[in-house]
DNA sequence: TTGTAGGCGTTATCAA
DNA sequence: TTGATAACGCCTACAA
């Protein structure tokens, strides 16, 4: 790797010219820019970013922290991080925690070593300690679906309490009045949130659903919680994430119901498998692109130390085969 | 941030000293490391991985360069690949070039800048003129799923031209002989190689597939793909990747056809979704976990400059509901 | 067993 | 308009 010393002696000029007509910075003559452009060329230079951040404290890095990126909710967001990041100037360093504490101290101390501007985390332990410690060496922090308690730290989200809403609105129009709600991960407090919303709207509507939370997100763990919950005469199934949903139509038609004719089932998040399962699946969608964008917008904000406008995330409802007007007529009571 | 010197001063040491407890290094007495080690947990002092490198030469970074993340193959690559390097002390510096060439220039300059240890390239691009500044620069590479040509590089990846073989070889089991190819996207390699098997295997029993290949591999067009080549009397279709299967399973049950009783379906690759959808697909799998593992086994061999043997990265045939029996009796010619 | 000092590649200050 | 030089944090001869 050729560092600035042999541009500037190829080019016949000084290291502090060299560095003048990388960065833009201050006079140098035309005649003398051609040259030393030209012996970068040639040379294929690339500054050496360790370096540049040692003196300039600036890294242009961010860590992304993340419970994964082999499901499709956390790949999709890591894709929008990444992207919308690099768009910016900045670099991630993607942290997949497995959920593991351990993990995600050994990943901090890693983000810490490394000098990182700022963090985006969507890591779902609760424990905030870790970031505690970025906090404490004045790297700002953005959580995805998140809030730190206790730390100054700025956070993105949609209302998932008014998504819960919005699930139970629809099934309540179509004539359902058995439910039933399939929450996984049970510690995941945007799942928290939609399900005390659907109990909300429920209860004003004078009604009650059989609700089972679940420790496991996979699709196998979901199917059976969904098998487990799923009685004679319900007719509407509630999944707080698409991928339950999808396991509890799989549950439902491995009981010999029909979807939606015996019992009707809605998602959140309009994930691209939502689209295609068989039948295709009734959902809430999150804009996951605008979330990751303002996320990167709000740290880029606290970076530069100015306040940025947190603009409205909206849900939305998307109708597709798996809901249907209730089979019999309105069930007394 | 506090440094090595802040460390020394109040463990009453020299920075020397406190470099040696850092790393293992050399003599140092008992007291003196409980006292230096004490001072650099009072103080969570975390190394400078920067100046580290500046020093060292070694970054202990991988770049990792990859079309997506926000499709499910590369998300799981990414994050096999994500987490067997830091297991192996590496940080991921994850790419996603979206398919542009310009994004990748990009992102071979800042991989340059970075000083990474070496990289592994998942990315469908042809042209391989930026992967040369990375070998002109000493830069091992490490190519998934294709190969640089005229470049000193290492290449990990299945038979795909077997994996063709084994998905006709499945159907003509079953009694089929009248069979489309569902191919996408059409310049990838792999599945190149995969169409190429599969039509060799049916020349080897006298028979010949319709082939169609697209462009885009998105879930739609794979979709229209698929309805413009099943054609009456088809009973066999092969997708070249479980989308593709997908698609073609949705394109015969909106022409309204029963998957498998009239037309039997298989992908490749055993995706996630592969058992979300009804009926659940039968399909090829891949070993993306030991792909992923063996790809930074031989990048790490690379780095240290010693061969790794290449370990068999076996296929296998997953049967579920979107295949069956021919249900005609065998069709003359 | 411990300390001193030089240099890695940059940028920024100051002088020319 | 250009150049010499100090400093960033760390590691490692070499000296003590």
């Amino acid at each position: 790797m050729s560092s600035i010393r042999d541009i500037a002696a190829r080019a016949g000029a000084s290291v502090a010219t060299v560095s003048r007509v990388i960065n833009h910075s201050g006079y140098v003559a035309a005649a003398t820019r051609a040259r030393v452009e030209r012996a970068i060329a040639e040379l294929d230079y690339t500054p050496n970013a360790g370096a540049r951040r040692m003196r300039s404290g600036a890294s242009w890095m961010v860590g992304v922290v993340l419970p994964a990126l082999d499901v499709p909710f956390f790949g999709i967001m890591a894709h929008v991080l990444e992207r919308e990041l690099f768009r910016r100037g900045y670099q991630a360093l993607i942290c997949c925690t497995d959920e593991s504490a351990d993990q995600e101290a050994r990943y901090i101390s890693m983000l810490l070593s490394q000098q990182v501007d700022g963090v985006l985390a969507a890591s779902v332990l609760e424990d905030s300690r870790q970031y505690q410690r970025l906090v404490d060496a004045g790297v700002p922090i953005v959580g995805l679906d998140r809030g730190f308690p206790g730390l100054a730290a700025v956070s993105v989200a949609v209302d998932h309490h008014a998504g819960g809403r919005m699930m139970a609105e629809h099934l309540l129009a179509l004539g359902h009045r058995r439910f039933a709600v399939i929450g996984a991960p049970r510690h995941s407090p945007p799942v928290q949130a939609r399900v005390l919303g659907v109990e909300k709207r429920l209860a004003e509507a004078g009604l009650a659903a059989r609700v089972a939370l679940g420790d496991a997100h996979d699709f196998d763990a979901c199917r059976v919680l969904a098998a487990q919950v799923m009685t004679k005469g319900l007719t509407a199934v509630i999944g707080t994430t698409d991928i339950a949903a999808i396991a509890a139509v799989h549950a439902a038609i491995g009981m010999g119901l029909s979807v939606p004719g015996d019992v009707s089932v809605i998602g959140f998040d309009d994930l691209p498998e939502a689209r295609y399962v068989l039948p295709a699946l009734t959902t809430v969608a999150q804009p996951l692109r605008e979330i990751g964008v303002q996320a990167v917008a709000q740290l880029c904000g606290l970076i530069a130390g100015q306040a940025v406008p947190m603009e409205a995330l909206p849900l939305r409802l998307v109708l597709r085969d798996t809901t249907g007007p209730v089979a019999e007529g309105p069930v007394a009571g």
